[in-house]
DNA sequence: TCAATGGGTATTTTTGAAAATATCATATAT
DNA sequence: ATATATGATATTTTCAAAAATACCCATTGA
């Protein structure tokens, strides 16, 4: 009689905390809580509809994960940004993705190939659309570019690799948002070039124009004067 | 006149959280809590002496950093461990450690190669005292041989690429403590050739050997047959 | 025999409040 | 005037219990 269908079959129900741990990290990345700011938790209870002990719970991993700071008996803090953090993550981002790539290109198959066909071709069709400094799709945007430069490495072999990889990326994404420096024309032919060397399965040429993506963004963000 | 004396002036008190955090994650790493083990919030409150939320931010910590794993509304338990995980790791730390290895050849100063000499003097001294498979010093054994792969990537100048490294390694040593393969000789014989290479700033013979101790270390582990 | 249903127990998740600690402004002494 | 103590307030840390969910096992119906 009772027919309680359940919420959604077969999708993992997301828990409240879960939920709550997306928005801040989402937030944190995309600079909606800025660099340094002071976590209260009674703030964020109301902003988060979460309690202090769920909050705590997300801030912890948050910490763990570096993008917040928790010292001692004195709260968390978004982790602050600096020029000598961010080159560190561009530099290790591109050790893992230099390498990954290697490997990725050795064993691709066909499929991979039009996985990597498909994600450059979605992230193109973005970069088309957005005008210089237009920033009203900057979500989009960085989903796309995160799954083209996922794919490239996704027949590398190593889950952990993958996921390491995520981890920096999307630390090097926060300064480029923080920054707000959108570089369209040069990061699309960027792009293009990788998607060009990835078919080629040329894995120094592509590193070659992973080398300038990375650290032309890097140059990029520090050059609006915003990370001192 | 009442002269409250703080604690400990000058170091950081540590919390209950903080303490128990420590003692988990040494346990999952030395093996005391067995990898795929369930963690039932109630036993380790008695076990740990932490209520359940303060247990509940342990956890989260520590899945963040992939030692434990947190499944939807299933609770917490110690992350499997698998051949193909060991593969990747130790690729990983490869990875890592060679290049910051190479950074810090190009720029240690006189300072480091002291640090370097002393951490290796430490080391020796104890796989001398070590009998093949006499385990009562592995906690000793485990700190010195963290210490000296660290001092010799400590002038490599990413802070980054030192934690990084430093949770890749400790991934590592989890499945040389499972598998409780104390390599002894071998073992020694390329800590001695690994500081010989430094001293002569040859990253790429260091790496070499930097290859051989890894790779051997796998096979080694694997060989006992405990990891499936 | 097997799958589905239901209910009782165990476990996890979330909450709000108590205890501990830090922060800040004010007062006091040197 | 500077520095140290004092107390009031704000914030963090810890706890234990309520709510939600999963797990287990007996019962029912095909």
């Amino acid at each position: 009689m009772k027919r309680e269908v359940p919420p959604q079959a077969g999708q993992t129900v997301p828990t409240v905390g879960e939920g709550a741990y997306r928005q801040i990290r989402s937030d944190i990345i995309f600079g909606k809580l800025a660099p340094g700011q002071k976590l209260r938790l009674e703030k964020l209870k109301d902003a988060y509809g979460a309690s202090v002990s769920t909050l705590r719970e997300i801030l912890n991993r948050l910490a763990s994960e570096a993008l917040v700071v928790a010292e001692g008996q004195r709260g968390f803090q978004v982790a602050p940004v600096s020029a000598a953090n961010l080159m560190e993550i561009a530099d290790l981002r591109l050790l893992l993705e230099t390498h990954a790539l290697e490997q990725s290109f050795a064993s691709g198959d066909m499929d991979w190939e039009g996985r990597v066909v498909a994600a450059h071709h979605r992230l193109k069709a973005l970069e088309a659309r957005m005008r210089d400094d237009d920033h009203s799709e900057i979500r989009s945007w960085k989903r796309y570019d995160w799954e083209f430069h996922q794919v490239l490495i996704s027949a590398c072999g190593s889950e952990l690799l993958m996921e390491s990889h995520a981890d920096i990326f999307d630390k090097y994404l926060r300064y480029q948002l923080v920054a707000l420096s959108y570089r369209g024309d040069i990061s699309a032919q960027e792009h293009r070039l990788l998607l060009e060397h990835a078919l080629e399965r040329d894995a120094a040429k592509a590193s070659e124009v992973l080398v300038r993506h990375i650290r032309g963004g890097v140059e990029h963000a520090l050059a609006t004067g915003t990370i001192r």
